[in-house]
This record gives structure tokens, sequence and C-alpha cells, in this order.
DNA sequence: CCGTCGATGTGTATCGTTACACACATGCGC
DNA sequence: GCGCATGTGTGTAACGATACACATCGACGG
């Protein structure tokens, strides 16, 4: 830039200028200082440099914390991140995706990016991942929890949502199987029978916390319910897990934590026996199945405004059982 | 970082080794600098600064030549993400994602980007976007075309795929539908008589040719065959435009550029006609039809080392036809 | 003809870091 | 006791940009 003010014959602030307040600058000078940049091949203020001096680097940073792939292929993550991208984009901020696997170095990573503010999606309790973030100091908001001080949760009451779920399915059926997402990091699939509702992830944790909620308010005993995880939040996961199951029980109706699942528990069983999704998605409609709506796409809006500084807190998500 | 060099009695320089090369300070050293860090709440070295001045950011820009939620759903850029994520990962670069929609300041958002290369989903010919890029003088490499001075092509011989797909479908057939991916960025459906293979995407424009070559081989004649095109990559606009080109037309066989759009095909037809995809995804596998196998991922991976500056060329990526 | 105001250009200081070259001490072999 | 390698700490000088306050000048009302 020292180098264009030379070769147009004026002062540095004045092709600063030129930039970042053209109207600040007489149309004639302008024009020299834009040839002059020409001529030097100069593009523009270097995106660094201004941040440096701004103290602010447009960019939000979204932690994922899963392999980043993941974030491409899990549809709720993804309409999550549409709704995170929507306000990107409304704002001119970039979006950096930030990996956070559980590996020793995911602190690093947050440390050392170069971000106003920090979307954590949702990860597993005491994940010191949020410690790395709320350290920045910079402001940050969570879809799902964990809660954590200086980081703004955005969760919908997930437990009173798997309740009226699963009371709604219980309605006509006597032996639910539960489906569903995983406990924890590890991520081990499997059957088990009531087990603790002491998931690491929250999100599993609450939705099988409204499970038993229902399922004991008809008086069966939690101990007795099969609950298959999954590793993975994905359809065929979903299909393999209950055909699994169904080798060891015989349940009349299968009540999961996402339409992904249950469009694979109906890729197992059809309609022999009923089930349930979550989210509402395209698949629970065509398919024809209960969900619980919720708009992961506003949370993402939610969180990603807070993260911009544009607010600092927001209602509790809606979310509604879509009866079928 | 001035201040932790005071509080703790040294000049900042060592401060900063204490940080970025450990082992080049004495131990009792490090750890007084350390101590002052926690004391005055110091959280290790801006990011911002230290891009400055090494002049690197430690981050890939990726162009995505559309709404940035599309990245998140359409399959095959979510393949190709992935393996640009991967090499993100290994690397320990961060992942900025810029959306380019035609709008134009797309441009700005390119030279603002704080980055040290890029890589670019496949767009439209003469998108200035890509004007952009070549102009930040940073590496950079695009998925797909269109080529051009200053960003390496990633791209398989796609004319050659199709007509060996195209050749396959038309042994057993007379009359083909082809299905196609959007044109431009109007994105305008419906349905052609053997259109000019002019498409402003050089995806679709090559794919086009290929079906060309393989049908006019056969000896029939391109102007007499019909051409349904999507709006977007979606399976259901795969279904819902064959549903309407049955109405006018009567194929014997529908070959498709994706194998959402296949699938998209089968929810319409079932196995009534035969119809071919493209990408050999799960999709091909359990529905089992035709497609062309080319790894999207490998793929991202080839760009994104192009960008990180990790090598300069690729081999054109391979490809093969899957016969079902 | 003076005072004031708006429009426009310019110096200064600083954002937080690090490459580089150098200073100095220590220890070791001979 | 000399020469030399090694291990540690320290100034200097940028990296590229901009906030802020100030200087200058012509215009214009009274």
């Amino acid at each position: 830039m020292r180098d264009v003010a030379v070769e147009a014959g004026v002062a540095p602030m004045t092709v600063s200028y030129t930039y970042t307040r053209p109207e600040r600058v007489a149309a004639a000078t302008r024009a020299t200082v834009l040839e002059a940049a020409e001529r030097l091949g100069y593009r523009g203020p270097d995106p660094v440099a201004r941040s440096l001096r701004n103290g602010s680097t447009g960019n939000l940073g979204v932690v994922l914390g899963e392999h980043l792939s993941y974030a491409f292929e899990d549809p709720q993550a993804s309409r999550f991140l549409a709704g995170v991208s929507q306000v990107c984009v409304e704002n001119r901020l970039g979006l950096v995706l930030i990996p956070a696997t559980g590996a020793p170095d995911d602190s690093d990573r947050v440390r050392e990016a170069a971000v106003d503010g920090f979307v954590v999606w949702t990860t597993v309790d005491g994940d010191p991942v949020l410690d790395a973030v709320a350290a920045t100091g910079r402001p940050a908001a969570i879809q799902g929890g964990p809660g954590r001080d200086g980081i703004v949760t955005v969760s919908p009451n997930d437990r009173d949502a798997a309740r009226a779920i699963a009371s709604h399915a219980l309605a006509d059926a006597s032996s639910p199987l539960v489906v569903s997402l995983p406990f924890d990091r590890n991520r081990a699939g499997g059957l088990l029978r009531g087990p603790e509702t002491s998931a690491d992830y929250p999100v599993t944790r609450s939705r099988l916390e409204g499970f038993r909620d229902a399922i004991e308010e008809t008086g069966r005993r939690w101990a007795d319910i099969p609950v298959a995880v999954v590793p993975r939040n994905d359809r065929r996961e979903g299909e393999r897990v209950v055909r699994d199951a169904l080798e060891q029980v015989r349940p009349d109706v299968v009540i999961t934590m996402s339409d992904q699942l249950a469009a694979g528990v109906r890729d197992a069983v059809g309609e022999a026996i009923p089930v349930t999704g979550w989210d509402d998605s395209d698949l629970a409609e065509s398919m024809g199945f209960a969900s619980i709506r919720q708009s992961l796409y506003d949370q993402g809006v939610a969180c990603a405004q807070i993260a911009a500084g544009l607010r600092t807190t927001v209602e509790p998500p809606v979310w509604s059982l879509t009866r079928r």
C-alpha cells in the first residue's frame, strides 16, 4: 500500500480511504490512486493486516465435535449449518470450520482460530474444547448443550418433547424398543436394557430421560426396556441395529431419536411395527411416521447471531409433535 | 505479550519462543513466563498478528458456487468437501467457506478472505469469481472446471465416461430419456429435445456431449432425444421431472447424471424402465443400477493439496463404469 | 473583508507478533 | 588456558493497515 501511495503521489492514508471510504476522497484523487494500484498490481487492503488493526476478523468459527466430514453427512448437522451460514452470508461474515474430535489438540485449534465468535455443535459433557472456547472471551453459543458459563446454550426442551412423542407412541402399544443416538465419544453400538440415562451427550441424555418419563407413566419399568444404540446417526445403522435387536426382542413400537434412524427402522420392518422419528424432516412426511418438529435451521441462525454479537440471548427454541 | 515479558522480567522474544519453540528456552525461564502469562490472563499468541507476521493464515478457502446450505445438502458436494476437510485436518489447516452465488460481491468475498489458497467447487464458464481467485495469486484448484489460467483443474474425463455409460445403457434399448443436471445459474428445469450441448456448467456440458456421442454412434439423431433438466441435484426433483416427461415420451431407458436423480427415476417408474446413475454411491448399489465410479472424495483431497501448496499438479482422476 | 464551515489530504502511533543476527556464558577436549 | 561448539537470552525491524487529530483551502454569508 505504501508503494501505491508513492506511485500515486499521495499519503498512505489516502490510499486506505480510497478503499474503505471512497466518498471521503475526491473523485480525481481516487482515480489516480486506483490507476496507480492497477499499475502495481495491488489488489486492495490485506485482510489479515486489516483484522489486526481493527481487532476483528469478520469470521465465525463453527466447532464440530466430529470429524469434519460428519458435518457434511448428517442431515441434522447440515440443517443447523445451513442456518449458521445464512447469518454469515447476510452479515458478510466468513465461516470457519473447526474440527474437534476429542484429540488433545482440539483446544489449540480453538485458541489459534482467527474468528470473532464461536458456534459449537453439541458435544459431550465436560469437553475441554468448551473451556478453550470460553477462555477466548469471545461470544459463543452452543446448540444442544452441555451448558457452560460464558457460552449461551440454544436448546429446545428435549426431555419434554421426548416424553410427548413417546407417550404418543405408547398410546396403542405396550412394548417399545428405543433406538438411541450415541451415548458418548466411543460411540459403541449395541442393545442395552433400561440403561442409566447418563449419556455423555446431553441431547441423547435428555431424550432418554423423556422417553423414560413417558414409559414409566404407563406403569412399565425402564429397566426392562430394550434400548438399541447406533454408532452414528445414519439410516443404514438404524436398519442394522433394529435387525439385530429383533433377534432378541419383539417390540410393538419403535421409538427413535431421529428421522434417519426411523427411516432405517422402516427399511427393516416396513409397516409391520409403528415407528417414531425426530426432526420432522421430509422423510417423516413421506414415510408417514410421527416426529418432533424443531428447526435446527433456526437454532443455527440463533447461535450464529449470538456468536456474531448481534444478540446476547435467545428464547428457547420451540418444538411440536407431529402426529402421524 | 509485551506485558507478559515485563511481568516475567524477560524480553518479548523470549515469550514468543516460549510458545512457538519451547525447546529453545530454558525450562526455568519457560516456567516463569507461563506463570506470568497465567497471572495476566494471556492466552498465547494472537493468531491474526501471527498470520500477518508470518505471511500465512493456515486457512484454506473453499468457494461454493451456490448458496452455502447447498454444500450441506448435495451428497456429491459433501463427498468432495469431506476430502477437502480431510487434508485440512491432517495439516492443521482451517477451512473457510466462501459462498459465491453469482452476486456481484462474490469477488469481494474472495478478495477479503484471509486464506492461503483456494478450492473452487465447479462453477459456470466465465464466472468472474474465478478471476478474483486467480488475481489473488494464491494457489488454487477447481473441481470439474471450467479451466482457467492460474487455477489447476481437477476433473475426470467426463465426456468419455458419459459415452461409456450411455453406450452401456443403449445396449438393450433404443429410445433413451436423458435426465440432466442444471445447464446454468438460472437452473430452469424442463423437457428439451436434443438441446445444444452448450450448458454453462462444464460438468453438465461434458456429460451431455458424451451422451450425445454414444447416442449418435448408434445411429440415432441427438436432435430427437428428450432431455429433462432438473433445477437441483435432488432425488425428488428426479422423480418429479421424470413423471412429467413420461406424459410426453415413452423411453425404454433413462440416462441420468447422478445417482440421486437415478434414484428419483426409480421412485417414479420402479424397475419398469432401466436407469443409469453417476458416482456409484450406496444408492447405485442398493438399488442396482449402473453408474460411473469416480471419487469426489479423492478429488477433494487433490484440490486441497494443491490449494495448500503441498503439490502443484495432479493426475486426472480416474473413472470406471460399474455395470449392473 | 472576516469568520466559519465542509471537503479533502496528511502525520503519528499502534495493532501483536516473529525472523534474524548477535551477545554472552558455560562446558568440553586437548 | 585456548579454541570452539552449544545453549539461551535480547535488540531491531518489519508484516500491512487504519483511527484519530490536525492542517489546508476554497466558498460563502453577512
